[in-house]
DNA sequence: CGTTTTTGACCAGCGC
DNA sequence: GCGCTGGTCAAAAACG
């Protein structure tokens, strides 16, 4: 958790990051027992309660029109990217002219990870979309046989390449050692090492989070990390893009579960995570 | 036929 | 204590 914040802090000047660990709750909400529904009680608790993990949120703008490259329908469809999002409620937001989905990731069962898009009321022409899950939720494998991926993977194939990738990078100090390939040990192991310190995108299960945009094709900084950015840079995010994700759905087979893609700074190439 | 989206309702948290 | 708002569920409809 802390050590997580570090890269999110530092790092992604592209992703409005707004970490908010909203853990603990916990305190008293045990004997909420409802006196009615029983099983919606359960849910919603179960939903409530999420807040004992911690529940990470982070929130990028992107423009709308690159969503609209990828939207399959509908005012609110989020942009694709390599998980399956289900829709599950949307909602006029006070104050907003625009109505906020929500979105549950469908990748996996179980899979705890949500999402809300909405029009950004500041900038229709930005779609606020925050990402939030609970820590040491096991990521769900990027979708590469669904078609939501297929499309994603079209999307960035026929996306004109020459667009600069964006971003930035990770790690201040590339260990030597990053995989370009990844290495034969268990996924457990190479999440061990991908959640230390030591790494550096992700610091922490989001590393997903850089994938996930990343698909979308632009990602737009947000105020906060523009700061950051000027200050820190050291450490920037990558958010490979195209290129990147098409290989990256080309491989996706063979990869395992929550892979992501990143590059240092320093123009070393691609290299290849996977948590 | 299975999956996803839509939509109304319900519940919890928060502010007044 | 009450009302408002946000988040989630679940049934029905739509879609591939």
């Amino acid at each position: 958790m802390d050590g997580g914040s570090n890269f999110n802090k530092a790092s992604n000047p592209f992703v409005t990051e707004q970490q908010l660990e909203e853990n603990d709750n916990v305190s008293s909400e045990t004997g909420a027992e409802s006196p009615r529904s029983t099983t919606f009680n359960d849910m919603k608790l179960a939903s409530h309660k999420k807040g004992r993990k911690s529940i990470q949120k982070r929130v990028v703008s992107v423009p709308i029109k690159d969503v609209e490259g990828s939207r399959l329908k509908g005012e609110s469809a989020p942009p694709s990217d390599s998980w399956a999002w289900r829709k599950y409620g949307q909602k006029p937001i006070k104050g907003s002219p625009y109505p906020r989905g929500y979105y549950r990731c469908s990748s996996s069962k179980g899979c705890p990870a949500r999402k809300q898009v909405e029009r950004s009321r500041v900038d229709p022409t930005m779609l606020v979309i925050t990402y939030s899950c609970e820590h040491n939720h096991p990521w769900p494998a990027s979708r590469n046989n669904t078609t939501a991926a297929k499309q994603a993977a079209a999307a960035a194939a026929a996306a004109v390449v020459t667009e600069t990738p964006i971003t930035t990078a990770v790690k201040p100090e590339p260990s030597t050692s990053q995989p370009g390939t990844e290495p034969e040990s268990g996924t457990e192991e190479r999440f061990a090492d991908l959640t230390d310190d030591s790494i550096l995108i992700t610091g922490d299960e989001f590393a997903w989070f850089g994938e996930m945009e990343t698909t979308s094709s632009t990602v737009l900084e947000s105020p906060i990390f523009a700061e950051r950015d000027n200050s820190g840079g050291d450490v920037a995010m990558i958010f490979p893009m195209r290129e990147e994700d098409e290989l990256l759905f080309a491989d996706l087979g063979e990869l395992p579960e929550c892979s992501f893609v990143f590059r240092h700074q320093g123009n070393v190439g691609p290299q290849v995570g996977i948590c």
